[in-house]
DNA sequence: GACGAGGTTGACAAT
DNA sequence: AATTGTCAACCTCGT
């Protein structure tokens, strides 16, 4: 008995290495390729801003073509998820609907109803993992239930695992031929939408060009220097070079424009083909595993991406400044490497690693002590590439409230960017205002004479900011307030540990020491 | 329970 | 110039 099937695209906007696309396309008589543009939901739960609807936008299009070069077309249908499939689901006598397994709880609540929806109408619901190297169940599993939380040990676990699943096959056109594709004048009437038809602006400055087919190419561009993938170690990769020092690939993951089975694959035969290749944490499979890494610890950790009811994330009392966020956001921070920075992130969408460290630090426990949520929903919004876990993860790194703990690593505004861009021109680029200053100010140019800065047709103060905060003074208080926080959680573990027995009793010495933390803070401020 | 090692990528000085 | 060591106000985990 063959289905009548709605694949339902969400994540995995590919052909290859499908592997419930490929299950679909083996069990149905006729396949309906659809993607939902609900864009109430793609705005809440994931706060899309405007590159990365374009970048969405080029992936369906993408999809569409590779789907009629087979022989079927893409369905994009605009509206509310369950309202769609229901109306359809009855229009298209569908049994099956078929569609990725993701972790993100929006997306698993989404599969829920789906679920629900099958058992009202009567279809079937498969849905398969595709997004990550392994099911993270089967890790979660191995480690006695609960995520590892060091890369070590969750390279260990991996150990015991074995290599991650290998790719499917790839897709034919013979494989669409035994099943009905949808009339071409319903593929005109579910047409992919332009940006100006959702009132979004219609350029970009992105470099990025969403799809699987850009994706594969760039794959491919990168895999063929062999010597720079085998010796590829993360932390030697140049965060202000002007063309990306890596490989770039992030967006394609996010969106499932390429399978990450197939990169690892990929690696690994050129791996075995070289007398030495770099190791995990930071060769390029490293990568990939790290992005497994926060994959499984979000799977299993409640409230991952905020820090109150989330058990790993150090509970702190971040300052509330909307001014200092949004001058931070709109890069006035005064400080041009920051600020280059945040340009480059609003207008290509794209950052490297460490700039994105840089910037994280800043907001965080380097300099504003404002709340790594906000920083979070800032790349949400804004990075082609923004992932739920790899963000919120990230995020808690870098403000030293999980995973990662040596608070007194400042990367300061003014010295991390000189070392592997002196003369500035990652500044110059981004921040034109401040193209014509000497090297030897461009880091800071405030420092420089008012008749240097009228040379430089620039006058700080006037044209481009004063530094928000004065670095050292900032980067002192903050390790001050870090090591009071800590003191204070160490207590109150303390606290808890000795009464385990008598709940009660915790809650009276936790609100106890709940007044004590607000009573110090009052003093502080007062100061 | 004390102790030491280790942790994907800090700053700075000395070689 | 690039590597190495020190400083350090780190925490967690294993022996």
């Amino acid at each position: 008995m063959l289905h009548r099937t709605i694949h339902l695209f969400r994540k995995e906007l590919r052909l290859h290495d499908n592997p419930v696309l490929l299950a679909a396309l083996e069990s149905s008589a006729a396949l309906y390729p659809v993607y939902i543009l609900d864009r109430a939901f793609l705005t809440s739960s994931m706060h899309i801003g405007a590159l990365r609807w374009h970048f969405l936008l080029q992936s369906l299009e993408d999809l569409h073509k590779n789907l009629c070069q087979l022989g079927s077309c893409l369905l994009v249908i605009q509206g509310e998820y369950e309202t769609v499939l229901r109306d359809h689901i009855q229009k298209w006598n569908i049994t099956q609907v078929t569609l990725s397994a993701e972790m993100e709880p929006f997306y698993k609540e989404m599969e829920a109803s789906i679920q629900r929806l099958g058992a009202e109408l009567g279809f079937e619901v498969l849905s398969l993992v595709g997004h990550s190297l392994y099911d993270t169940q089967r890790i979660l599993d191995l480690n006695g239930g609960s995520p590892p939380l060091t890369y070590k040990r969750f390279l260990h676990i991996l150990s015991l695992l074995g290599d991650p699943e290998v790719p499917v096959r790839n897709l034919t056109a013979e494989d669409f031929q035994r099943c009905r594709a949808p009339d071409p004048d319903l593929a005109e009437c579910y047409r992919v939408p332009l940006p100006v038809d959702l009132k979004i602006s219609p350029e970009s400055l992105s470099p990025w060009r969403g799809g699987e087919t850009e994706g594969l190419q760039r794959l491919e561009q990168h895999l063929t220097d062999q010597g720079w993938v085998t010796s590829f170690t993360k932390p030697r990769t140049i965060p202000n070079s002007l063309l990306p020092s890596t490989t770039g690939l992030s967006p394609y993951f996010s969106m499932g424009c390429l399978s990450v089975r197939t990169f690892f694959y990929r690696l690994s035969n050129i791996y075995a083909q070289a007398k030495h290749h770099s190791l995990p944490p930071v060769s390029l499979q490293g990568q990939l595993l790290w992005r497994e890494f926060f994959y499984t610890v979000a799977s299993a950790t409640p409230n991952f991406t905020q820090m109150a009811g989330n058990p790993i994330c150090l509970q702190i009392c971040w300052y509330k400044d909307a001014e200092r966020l949004h001058k931070w956001k709109t890069a006035q921070t005064g400080f041009p490497w920051i600020d280059a920075i945040m340009t480059q992130l609003r207008q290509e969408g794209w950052i490297h690693h460490l700039a994105r460290h840089a910037v994280a630090c800043f907001l965080t426990r380097g300099h504003l002590w404002i709340s790594w949520e906000e920083g979070m929903k800032v790349f949400e919004e804004l990075l082609l590439d923004a992932d739920y876990s790899i963000n919120a993860g990230n995020w808690m790194w870098l403000s030293a409230s999980a995973f990662f703990h040596q608070y007194t690593r400042i990367f300061c505004p003014v010295h991390f960017g000189k070392r592997t861009d002196p003369q500035g021109n990652y500044i110059r680029k981004y921040l034109p205002i401040l193209k014509n200053f000497p090297s030897k100010y461009i880091y800071e140019p405030w420092t420089a004479s008012e008749d240097e800065q009228k040379q430089a047709g620039c006058i700080i103060g006037q044209d481009y900011p004063f530094p928000m905060v004065n670095h050292k003074e900032a980067s002192d208080h903050n390790l001050q307030l870090m090591k009071q926080v800590r003191e204070e959680q160490h207590r109150t573990a303390q606290l808890t540990r000795d009464d385990a027995d008598d709940p009660m009793e915790i809650k009276v010495k936790l609100d106890r020491s709940e007044e004590n933390i607000s009573k110090r803070k009052v003093a502080r401020m007062t100061e």
